[in-house]
DNA sequence: ATAATAGTCAACCAATAAGTTCACAAATGG
DNA sequence: CCATTTGTGAACTTATTGGTTGACTATTAT
């Protein structure tokens, strides 16, 4: 798997991005993290093992505790793949394109 | 499934952003989409189809052919998401976040 | 009318994902 | 030493994904 297969793949949850946002706030050890949702622990456990393979996470183990912080350099070639069509998802340039296309479309 | 699960999801597969690499290039059809790919017709529809009902690409019926054009709005939500930690994965300020950490170490 | 083109649909298969539970390990606290 | 906390690992279930093939529909070309 290509690593922009794994960040967008690690992306595509709703939990995960939900941990993403959590560790962006400061690292935490896992217990926290896991806290405010209703699944097991072990459920969090792989959802940040997901994230830890696709680079977006690491975890620290110090003592009995795991430390997760955010690891965010894959996002980086996410948002550099969704750059090269910005000209798509940009509005103004958006609105610009269907204006040339309504042009055409008198041709 | 939330708008962002699916546009990550529909990211998060080399042929389908091929596909989207491919009609960047302008609006094509089906065969034509499929062509440079070993998998077969129906195989890529199906791409196209999780695609479409991702808002990436719509699907325009003309005569017996279906026209493939990139509609990429939804990925201006997933920027905007990534937008919101770009602090962790800018080149610089992640340069930054390591200078203060080694400080904190030396405390 | 017939044949070729463009594509869908349904059925199937193998692999992966997301969750569970239970048993276990390893560190900390009394 | 013993209990508690903080997780991991293995086994299992269910659903989804990505692919196949074969039959079929609809449009175009001869």
């Amino acid at each position: 798997m290509t690593d922009l297969n794994q960040t967008f793949a690690a992306l595509s949850d709703t939990t995960r991005r939900a941990i993403v946002a959590r560790l962006a706030e400061g690292e935490a050890p896992l217990a926290k993290v896991a806290a405010p949702f209703q699944m097991s622990l072990t459920a969090v456990s792989k959802h940040v093992r997901v994230l830890s393979d696709a680079g977006l996470v690491s975890v620290t183990k110090r003592g009995r505790t795991r430390y997760c912080r955010i690891e965010a350099s894959p996002m980086r070639e996410a948002v550099n793949w969704l750059n090269d069509y910005q000209r798509f998802w940009d509005h103004q340039l958006e609105a610009l394109g269907e204006f040339l296309q309504d042009e055409n479309e008198d041709v």
